[in-house]
This record gives structure tokens, sequence and C-alpha cells, in this order.
DNA sequence: GAACAGATGGACCGATCAGTTCACTTTGTC
DNA sequence: GACAAAGTGAACTGATCGGTCCATCTGTTC
């Protein structure tokens, strides 16, 4: 099943909105970058909001995928991969080309809460709440919910200091506060 | 020293921007919302890019002085202040109107990080910083910068999480950690 | 009341926006 | 080799973008 050319032009889009940014990336540019006529566009999509939403799509089918299995690669206890989730946070702030969250620059882009994008974003954080969550229950967490919103305010925290570029390793400054949280959640290791 | 027109139209500037986003706010609604005509912004700014920056200016000046005084009077000890930066931010997210953080959207809006908007933004966080970490001094952290990091990491997160919408209460689940940290680095209160 | 400075609305500039249309070429299938 | 489907570039729509220009109006000072 080979990558149609729907498929290679979302994720061409999904790296030029990245890149450039959803308003500002105009129709023409995108299809002077992605290689794909705007006539051709249009026939998959219905208007630049639909190809958003696949781009974004795509971007939280990728990130949670690549999440779940380096996590487990970089970890084999529950209680270590939710650390791990941070040293996962290093690796990504710096890889060339980093530019923060995806989905919190759609929101800041996109910010009535009603708006569909705006809507897939707050799904794809939720989503992964979820995950941390099912990691801090099997790590035995007495109130896995909690412990999990905790982690992931860090998280969140983390990627927008390390795209403000203030704080030199906003990664391990987070890492070094979960380790608190978690151990006072779950006691010493 | 009554406010002059051209702070009004900076001021006026400032809440449509939050409400509506940088560059979807064209100069003719701009013009139309503020009251004041184009011509006259443009003898005031010679560009829009400039009008921003002033608009993130007051923004600043005004949330800084704001957060400082009201901590002030939510806390009289230290220790008390960083806690009540979560109270802070929770009285903040119920306002109507919250659009989330005003610098995080500019950056997002303008990513590169020499951008002026960009680096105007950084350095207003940076001045948050600043002011925790005076904070945790005072307070006798053994390492105020890294306490005030964590924090600030939190804060961050509850800000972006709040706008996201995920969670019901984000400011108290802040600072139900950020009891946990500064508990770990100052002894139990 | 004449002169002047600051502010006004509105027309205007070229560029770009999202989206459409059309005539044409490429591609895969039977 | 015929035929349909998919993809192409380029021209075009009306609206809006940031920014300029100009004629007019308003308020102050002498």
């Amino acid at each position: 099943m080979r990558p149609t050319k729907r498929d290679e032009l979302v994720a061409k889009a999904l790296s030029a909105f990245y890149r450039t940014g959803f308003q500002a990336t105009g129709m023409d540019r995108l299809a002077a970058e992605t290689g794909v006529s705007k006539t051709s566009i249009y026939k998959h999509f219905r208007t630049k909001e639909e190809l958003i939403l696949a781009a974004l799509r795509l971007r939280d089918e990728q990130f949670r995928n690549f999440r779940t299995r380096r996590l487990e690669a970089l970890a084999d206890t529950p209680r270590g991969q939710l650390l791990a989730i941070f040293d996962l946070l290093g690796e990504w702030f710096r890889q060339d080309g980093f530019r923060g969250c995806m989905f919190i620059k759609a929101s800041a882009e996109y910010q009535e809460p009603e708006h569909p994008i705006h809507a897939q974003s707050a799904e794809h954080k939720r989503l992964l709440f979820v995950h941390v969550r099912k990691l801090a229950e099997q790590a035995g967490a007495p109130d896995p919910a909690a412990l999990a919103r905790a982690l992931m305010l860090l998280e969140e925290g983390a990627i927008v200091t390390a795209h403000l570029g203030y704080a030199p390793d906003p990664a391990g400054d987070a890492k070094a506060a979960a380790r608190v949280l978690i151990a006072a959640a779950l006691g010493p290791s």
C-alpha cells in the first residue's frame, strides 16, 4: 500500500504549515512547495481548513505513535516511561527545525474553542493525557489522573518555553520537577 | 497626564489583537475598531509590526505590574506569593474573554526567534522568570533559579492547557504540583 | 478672522488571499 | 490502442492585505 498522491500532499502541507504557520501559508505557495497543483489540492480538499485538519490528523497520529514506541524503547517500567517523557522532549527540542508544538500554534491561530481546528488540537492533547494517565495507573499511582495532569502541565510548559527560548534546558528542568512529583505520588524509587 | 490619543490607540489595538489574533486583524478592521483612522495610525507607527510591538510593550507593563501588586495583596510572605501565582492564574482563566497568553500567541504567529515580536515575547517571559526567582530567593530556596524555572513551567503549562480547554482546572492542578515542588525545595511549611 | 497644525474619511496602490474554471497532458486498465 | 481518471498550468474571480495620498475638517494661537 504505497502512499497516494493525497498522502504525499498532506505530509508536505504539514511540513509547510509547521515551518511557516497556517494563516501565513497561502494556497499558491502551498501548491508551489508541495509540487501539487492548486487544482489537484482542491480536488482532494474542499477548503484550506479541511487540508489543515487532515494535516493535524496526520501529525497527531505520527506524534502519538512515535511517542508510545519511543517511550517503550527508553524505559521498561511505567514509572520509567513517565520520566522518559522528558528525555523524549529533550530529543525533540534539539532537533533541527524545532518550532514548538503544532497544536499549540494551531490553537493560537484559531482561538475560538468551537473552531474545528481548535477542537482537534484540544483532542490531541487529551489523547496524550489519556496515555500518561494509563502509565500513571500502571505505575500504581493512588490518583493517576492527578499525576498525569501535573506531568502534562510540565510537558506543555517545557514545549512553549523551548519555543520561546529564554531558558537553556526546559526539558531537563521539567524532568527534574517530574522526578519530584513522581516520587511524591509513588514513593521513593 | 491624561492618556494621549496614541495611548488610546495602542490600548484598543491590544484588545483587538488579543481577541482576533495578529495576522487575522487587518489594518482596515483595526481602524474601524479603534475609531482611529488608518491615516492617523500610520502617523504614529510606521508599520503594523511597530504597532504590534507597542501593544506588546503595553501588555507586558500592565501584566507584570498587576501581577506583582496582586501577589502582594494575596500573600505576605515570599513563599506564600510563590503559591499565590497559581491563584492569580485561576482568577485570570475564569475571566470572560480569556484567550490564553498574548505572548505565547505572538510567538506562535511570528515563529522565527530573530523576529522582533518573537524576541519581545521571550523577553516578557524572562522578566516574569526573574520576578519568580527573586521570590524564591527571598523564600530561602537553596537553588532559587531552579525552583523558579520549575514553577514557570507549571505556569506556562497551565496557561496553554486553560486555553486548549481539555482540563477543568489547570490552575488548581498547577497549584497542587507547585505545593509539592515548593515543599521539596524549602521543606514542609 | 487669518493662519496653521493635527486629525479625519475615503479613494487608491500593487500584492496576495481562498477558491474556480478551462483546456490540456499524463497515467493506469482493459 | 482506446478510454477514463487523475493531474497539470495558467488565467481568473472578488475580497482583503499593508500601506500611501489627498482633499477636507477641526481646534488652537496670534
